[in-house]
RNA sequence: GGAGGGAUGCCCGAGUGGCUAAAGGGGGCGGGCUGUAAACCCGCUGGCUCACGCCUACGUAGGUUCGAAUCCUACUCCCUCCA
């Protein structure tokens, strides 16, 4: 492999961030020159970004490490708008009221990943309602409409797919394209953005903001995309038994988080390490050797590093020493997740279902009736042979706590106060 | 503007008057095997009670009928073709 100049672009290569750039080689000589921005454009639809958003947030986190400035755009005003990208159903428009809040929100995310601030190399969030409010569509039109042909907006796989498949691309569709290719522009002019980043679903919109910086403003700029993330059973990374696996910790405990990684494929354990990690590649190469069921090593230290970053050494420890003491000592993990029963309703005992419900392992009575008929719950790791079994102040362990079990992977603890 | 087709459970998708809480698949959950992996096998998959039963559900609002996801009327949205 060639070697590049700049550290930033090495480090992409070496832990496969990099799909396509536009002109890498230019990109490698201007990022060994000086400060580079970049941006990359997340929604704000909802108040916390999951395990799906979480490539593009370590792209921006190599930028920073390697000596660059990070920019997070937020599409305030594009979600006002809604984006008509992916799936027909269109989004529920939101106010700006909640656009702002679930900034605020996502910021706090940022804030763990990236370093803030006024300084050359700090992050720096953008709102693109800022410009994109005030635009006139006349002025529009004239001054950058222009600059678009239609024919080579016709070229573009987004399009393209959807015209060969004769299904409807709405004018609005169209034109979403030229938005956020404006949006680069903006950034160009206003802090000297040079690049932008983003999956490689974003290639065709992340060109044509390259192409508009250097007609209207004869300026050169770069767009990089990383490659599309599935697991190595073609799954897209994200989901599980709970929901979306969310970035903050009070739509998803660090426990849980934890167990996401902990949970990862065999075959996607290298390569998450090197996109979700810290860790040197040479430390990397290591757990590469290992073998079999060696690999849960390997496992154990992603889940640690990927938690650290996104909650903090203290929350990673916490749930590293709960996993160690449920999964491989049979013992209670402090760090499980935790509800309070009052004593007298212990007393008077509590059905089982019920008491599964009641701390989220089940979502309903009938579902947690299934799951006992089903053999899968457990009250202190003992199966629970019926429904209507009781659980009563007899039940709490030593420490004052029950454990409930859904299967052998979820917990939960039942407190008496 | 005209003609036709469609809207079903988390998703896709059968179903044209009672046997339909609604086929099948996907997804999800649980069990088995294992390494808290993958693959594979089995079970479950609207709510309340779980024994009967009750409630909610097939775009929305009405109607016909002993009885409707299925028929009628109006409305909304989507698609296809023609102008």
């Amino acid at each position: 492999m060639t070697k590049h100049k700049s550290d930033f672009i090495n480090t992409v290569i070496e832990r496969g961030y990099l799909h396509q750039c536009t002109d890498i080689d230019a990109l490698d000589e201007r990022a060994s020159n000086g400060v580079v921005s970049a941006y990359i454009g997340f929604d704000c639809t909802a108040p916390s970004l999951h395990v799906g958003s979480l490539l593009p947030i370590m792209m921006l986190r190599i930028l920073q490490q390697s000596g660059h400035k990070p920019i997070v755009l937020m599409g305030g005003g594009t979600t006002m708008v809604g984006d008509p990208s992916g799936k027909d159903e269109s989004r529920q428009l939101l106010d700006e009221k909640a656009i702002n809040s679930n900034m605020e929100s996502i910021k706090e995310i940022f804030s763990r990943f990236l370093t803030f601030g006024d300084g050359p190399t700090d992050a720096v969030m953008i709102n693109n309602a800022d410009w994109l409010k005030e635009l006139n569509y006349i002025e529009f039109l004239r001054d950058y409409g222009r600059h678009f042909s239609v024919n080579r907006m016709l070229s573009f796989d987004s399009v393209k797919l959807r015209l060969e498949r004769e299904q409807t691309l709405s004018f609005l569709e169209f034109n979403y394209m030229i938005l956020q290719a404006y949006d680069f522009l903006e950034l160009n002019r206003r802090i000297n953005c040079a690049l932008q980043m983003g999956g490689s679903d974003q290639w065709g919109n992340i060109v044509n903001g390259v192409e508009l910086t250097r007609r209207v403003d004869g300026k050169e700029a770069f767009g990089l995309t990383t490659p599309l993330l599935t697991t190595s059973s073609g799954a897209k990374m994200g989901k599980t038994a709970a929901g979306a696996v969310w970035l903050n910790a009070d739509m998803l405990s660090p426990y849980d988080y934890w167990q996401y990684w902990r949970n990862t494929e065999d075959g996607d354990v290298i390569r998450f390490l090197k996109l979700f990690t810290d860790l040197p590649l040479n430390e990397i190469a290591e757990l590469e050797k290992l073998s079999g069921a060696e690999i849960n090593e390997a496992k154990k230290k992603l889940a640690f590093e990927a938690t650290q970053m996104a909650h903090g050494i203290d929350a990673a420890n916490a749930a590293a020493e709960t996993a160690k003491k449920t999964f491989e000592e049979g013992k209670l993990g402090g760090d499980l997740p935790a509800f309070d029963i009052s004593r007298s309703d212990l007393e008077s005992g509590i059905q089982a279902f019920e008491a599964l419900c009641r701390v989220g392992l089940c979502a309903s009575n009938g579902e947690a009736r299934r799951l006992i008929k089903g053999g899968g719950g457990r009250v202190n790791d003992k199966q629970i042979k019926s429904e209507t079994e009781t659980i009563t102040l007899s039940d709490l362990n030593p420490d004052g706590v029950i454990k409930l079990s859904s299967g052998k992977k979820r917990h939960a603890l039942l407190r008496a106060i």
